[in-house]
DNA sequence: CGAACCCTCCCG
DNA sequence: GGGAGGGTTCGC
C-alpha cells in the first residue's frame, strides 16, 4: 500500500512551528488532510497529515502512527490551501491553525458526525391494525410516505410517546434519510427600492471572485440585499456563508433568514454545544447545508459548493480572534472568497477604513445605500462642554438636567460610557489641555503620553519615553489637572442616587453574562422611563423604541488614545449609539459631553458625518504611515518577572535589526518600535510588553519575519515568556 | 532524607 | 504545550 520508506508529516497542535513525522500505520490509506492519531513522547495527539513523503535521512528511527481516523480527509481543496496560507500569514504552527479551524470534537479525534435527518414511517404491519387515540393520529398522518421528524414536530404535539409505543409493536420504524430539505415556502419580503436593486444589479453582474462593499446607513435596508442576494446564490444550487458579529446573531435574525429563503438555515456560533457545533460544520462539509450564518469561527466551515459569502458589520471587533491563532475572520472571508472564485459581499453602516480604502481605490465595488426606510429622522446631536465645570462622577449639571428632563417625558435614557484605552490619559480640566509625546507628537497626529505609577509618571507607548506629570497646566496654569476615566459600577451608582424613582439598569460585560440575561433587562424594562448604563455592548442590537436621549461620556479617552485606531472605532461607536435614538413621533437627541467640543474629530464627524471623518481620518494616516498606508505587526510579550518581557524583546529586537531599514528614506522597509511597556503594564499579576513592527509593504513585513522568528523562538528568553506575534493588530494592548 | 519546586530539554 | 529528568531548596 505504501512504499516502505513513506512517512506522514503531520501537524500537531501545538506552539512548535515544524511537523513531525511518523511511519503509517499498518492499517488504512493515509491522505493528506486527513487526521491521525500519534504518539507524542508520552502522550497521544491528534493531528492532521500535512505531507506524505520521502523518509528523511537526517531522522534516526521513526515511531509509528496509531491509526488513520479519516477514510476522506477532513481538510482538502480550498480549505486546506486557505489554513496554509493563514499559517504563513500569521506565521502560526500549522497544527495550531488547523485545530482553531476543527471543532472540538473533530480536534479530539472524534467521527465526523451523522448528519442525517430521521424520518418515521409505518411499516407493512401498521395498514391491517386498528389504533386510537393519538397513535391513530400520528399513523394517519405518517401516510405511506412517512415524515421527517421536525415535520412531526411542527404538526402534532408530543408524537414522540406515540411513537416509541408503535415501534415497540413494530408498527413504525425509525429511519435515516438526507438532512431535511424541508422549510417552510419562503416569505417574498419587501419589494426592493431603487438603491437595492442597484446594488443587486451590480452583484449580478460581477461572476467568480468580487469583492462589493454595502455600505448603507442604519434602517437602509443591507440585509434585504443579503437575503436576495443568498436566494440569487441558492437558486444557481450554491451554499452561502454569512458572518454575523458576536452580538448579531440573536434568534430573530434567524428566524428572518429562515422565513426568507425556503431552505434550513444552520446557525454556528459560541453558544452551541460541542457536538451540536461539529454536526453543524459536518453537514457543510458534505454540501448539506446551504446556507450556515455564524459569529468568527464560522469562516473556517467547508463549502465544498460556495457561492457567496456575506459580512455582516464588517468593521466589527469581534471578527479578530485576540488570542491563539490571532486571525482576522472578514480577511480570510475574502482570501477564501477569491480561492473559491465566489463574491463577497462585506456591509457596513460605518465600513473600516481598510475597506473604505480598498472601495475608494477602487478594488471593491462600492454599493452605498443611502435611503433610510420608513420615516424616522436622524436625532440631534449636541456637543457639551464640560470644561470647567463641576463633574459628578464625570457627569455635568447641564447633562443631569437634560436626562431629568427626558426622564419627565416618558422617555427613557442611554448612558454610554465610551471605555477604549483604559491607560488614562492626564487632562486639564479647566482647558481641555492633555499631555502628549514631544518626540512622536506631529501637528498631523497627536499621541498621548498615558497616566502610570498611581499618577507619578507619564509615559509614551509609541517610543517608550517617560517624564513626571507638570504640576500646572502648562496652557493654562491650573492645578486641575486629573487622568481620566470614570468606571460604569460608579456611574451606575451616583445615577441610582440621583434618579431615585425611576429604574437604573447596568448592561456590561461583568453584570451580562449571558445574551437572554440581556434580554431579561429589557423585558424588565418594557417602555416606563428609566436610564440604562453601559458600555460598547449597548451600541446596538435590541431595539429600544423609547428611548429618546443618548448621553456619550468618556469620549475624551477616545479623542486622545495611544491606539491610532481609536478615533475610527469612536466614530462608529458614536454613530451607532446615535442611531437609537428617537422614536417614531418624537425626534431623538444625543449628547456629547466633552472636554473638547472644538475637536476636529468631531466637528467633522458631526457637520460631515462617518464619511466625511473617514476622509480626514484616512488623510491622516497616510500622512503618519498607519494603515491601512502600512502593515503592522505587533510582538508582544508577559512573563512573571518584571524584566523579562523586556529583554526578550530586546533580543527578538536585535534579531529583527538586521532587516530594519537603516535609512529613513528606505520607504518600504521595516521599522521597529520600543519594546514598550504594554498600555496595561501588568495584568493577572503579569509584566507585560510590546515590540511593533511597522512596514510600508506587506512582503518587508513577512520577509522579515519569516526570515527572524526561528531565530526567535530559538532565545532562550523565549522560553522564559509566553509571547505571541498578533499580525494586523486591531488595537495595539 | 524525601517532598516540593524549578529549570531545561525535547518531542518525529 | 507538557512531561521527564536533574538539580536545589526546604521542612521535619
Amino acid at each position: 500500500m505504501h512504499s516502505p520508506d513513506t512517512v506522514l508529516r503531520v501537524a500537531l497542535p501545538l506552539p512548535l512551528p515544524r511537523l513531525f513525522d511518523y511511519l503509517p500505520p499498518d492499517a488504512g490509506v493515509a491522505m493528506v488532510g486527513g487526521r491521525v492519531r500519534v504518539p507524542f513522547g508520552s502522550r497521544s495527539l491528534v493531528g492532521v497529515i500535512a505531507e506524505i513523503g520521502p523518509v528523511d535521512p537526517g531522522l534516526g528511527e521513526l515511531r509509528q502512527a496509531e491509526v488513520l481516523l479519516d477514510e476522506t480527509p477532513l481538510l482538502q481543496g480550498e480549505l486546506l490551501d486557505s489554513l496554509r496560507w493563514l499559517a504563513r500569514y500569521t506565521h502560526a504552527p500549522l497544527g495550531e491553525v488547523f485545530a482553531t479551524a476543527l471543532p472540538t470534537l473533530l480536534r479530539h479525534g472524534e467521527p465526523l458526525p451523522d448528519t442525517h435527518a430521521w424520518a418515521w414511517r409505518l411499516t407493512p404491519e401498521a395498514s391491517g391494525t386498528r389504533l386510537r387515540g393519538k397513535p391513530a393520529r400520528l399513523a394517519e398522518l405518517l401516510g405511506d410516505a412517512g415524515l421527517d421528524e421536525d415535520v412531526l414536530d411542527a404538526r402534532l404535539d408530543d408524537w414522540r410517546p406515540a411513537a416509541r409505543a408503535l415501534l415497540k409493536r413494530g408498527l413504525t420504524e425509525r429511519v435515516a434519510v438526507p438532512a431535511s430539505a424541508h422549510a417552510p415556502m419562503p416569505e417574498s419580503g419587501p419589494v426592493p427600492n431603487e438603491e437595492q436593486d442597484a446594488a443587486l444589479d451590480s452583484l449580478r453582474a460581477r461572476r467568480g471572485f468580487a469583492a462589493s462593499l454595502l455600505d448603507g446607513v442604519t434602517g437602509s435596508g443591507k440585509t434585504e440585499v443579503y437575503l436576495r442576494a443568498i436566494a440569487d446564490c441558492l437558486a444557481s444550487g450554491k451554499q452561502a456563508l454569512v458572518l454575523v458579529p458576536e452580538i448579531g446573531l440573536t434568534p430573530q435574525t434567524l428566524q428572518r433568514f429562515r422565513r426568507r429563503l425556503g431552505v434550513p438555515v444552520h446557525a454556528l456560533h459560541s453558544g452551541l454545544a460541542d457536538g451540536e457545533r461539529a454536526r453543524v460544520w459536518a453537514a457543510a462539509w458534505r454540501g448539506e447545508a446551504r446556507v450556515i450564518v455564524g459569529t468568527r469561527s464560522a469562516v473556517f466551515v467547508p463549502l465544498p459548493d460556495a457561492g457567496l459569502i456575506v459580512i455582516d458589520e464588517e468593521h466589527d471587533g469581534s471578527y479578530k480572534q485576540q488570542d491563539g491563532i490571532r486571525y482576522h475572520a472578514r480577511d480570510f472571508a475574502l482570501v477564501r472568497g477569491k480561492a473559491l472564485d465566489v463574491p463577497v459581499l462585506l456591509g457596513s453602516a460605518t465600513p473600516s477604513l481598510e475597506t473604505l480604502h480598498n472601495a475608494e481605490s477602487g478594488r471593491y465595488a462600492h454599493l452605498r445605500l443611502r435611503r433610510r426606510a420608513g420615516e424616522a429622522q436622524p436625532p440631534t446631536v449636541r456637543v457639551l462642554d464640560v470644561r470647567k465645570r463641576p463633574l459628578d462622577a464625570g457627569l455635568s449639571p447641564e447633562l443631569l438636567q437634560a436626562m431629568r428632563k427626558a426622564l419627565d417625558d416618558g422617555g427613557q435614557v442611554l448612558v454610554f460610557k465610551n471605555r477604549r484605552g483604559y491607560a488614562p490619559v492626564l487632562l486639564c480640566h479647566d482647558c481641555g489641555w492633555s499631555a502628549q509625546c514631544r518626540r512622536c507628537s506631529t501637528p498631523l497626529r497627536a499621541v498621548p503620553m498615558t497616566v502610570h505609577g498611581g499618577g507619578r509618571r507619564l509615559q509614551c507607548h509609541h517610543c517608550g519615553a517617560r517624564q513626571t506629570p507638570p504640576m500646572a497646566c502648562p496652557d493654562c496654569a491650573s492645578l486641575a489637572l486629573q487622568p481620566q476615566g470614570v468606571g460604569t459600577e460608579r456611574l451606575e451608582e451616583l445615577l441610582a442616587e440621583r434618579f431615585g424613582d425611576v429604574p437604573v439598569l447596568r448592561i456590561d460585560s461583568a453584570s451580562t453574562r449571558r445574551k437572554d440575561a440581556l434580554e431579561k433587562h429589557f423585558a424588565e424594562l418594557g417602555t416606563q422611563p428609566g436610564i440604562l448604563v453601559g458600555t460598547q455592548m449597548l451600541a446596538k442590537g435590541h431595539d429600544l423604541p423609547n428611548l429618546t436621549l443618548v448621553a456619550v461620556v468618556g469620549i475624551d479617552e477616545g479623542l486622545f488614545s495611544a491606539d491610532f485606531r481609536a478615533g475610527e472605532k469612536l466614530a462608529q461607536l458614536l454613530i451607532q449609539v446615535a442611531g437609537r435614538a428617537g422614536r417614531a413621533d418624537k425626534r431623538g437627541e444625543v449628547i456629547l459631553q466633552t472636554h473638547h467640543p472644538e475637536h476636529p474629530l468631531l466637528l467633522t464627524l458631526i457637520q460631515g458625518g462617518y464619511h466625511a471623518f473617514a476622509e480626514t481620518e484616512l488623510a491622516l494616516r497616510e500622512a503618519a504611515g498607519f494603515p491601512p498606508f502600512a502593515h503592522l505587526a505587533l510582538l508582544r510579550a508577559e512573563a512573571q518577572h518584571a524584566d523579562a518581557p523586556m529583554q526578550f524583546l530586546h533580543a527578538a529586537k536585535a534579531t529583527l535589526l538586521p532587516y530594519a531599514a537603516t535609512q529613513r528614506e528606505e520607504s518600504d522597509g521595516l521599522a521597529l518600535n520600543g519594546p514598550v511597556a504594554a498600555p496595561m503594564p501588568r495584568r493577572a499579576g503579569m509584566y507585560r510588553a510590546q515590540l511593533l513592527l511597522t512596514a510600508s509593504t506587506r512582503r518587508a513585513l513577512h520577509q522579515a519575519l519569516d526570515a527572524a522568528l526561528p531565530a526567535i523562538h530559538a532565545l532562550p528568553d523565549a522560553r522564559r515568556t509566553r509571547w505571541s506575534l498578533d499580525v494586523d493588530p486591531v488595537d495595539l494592548y
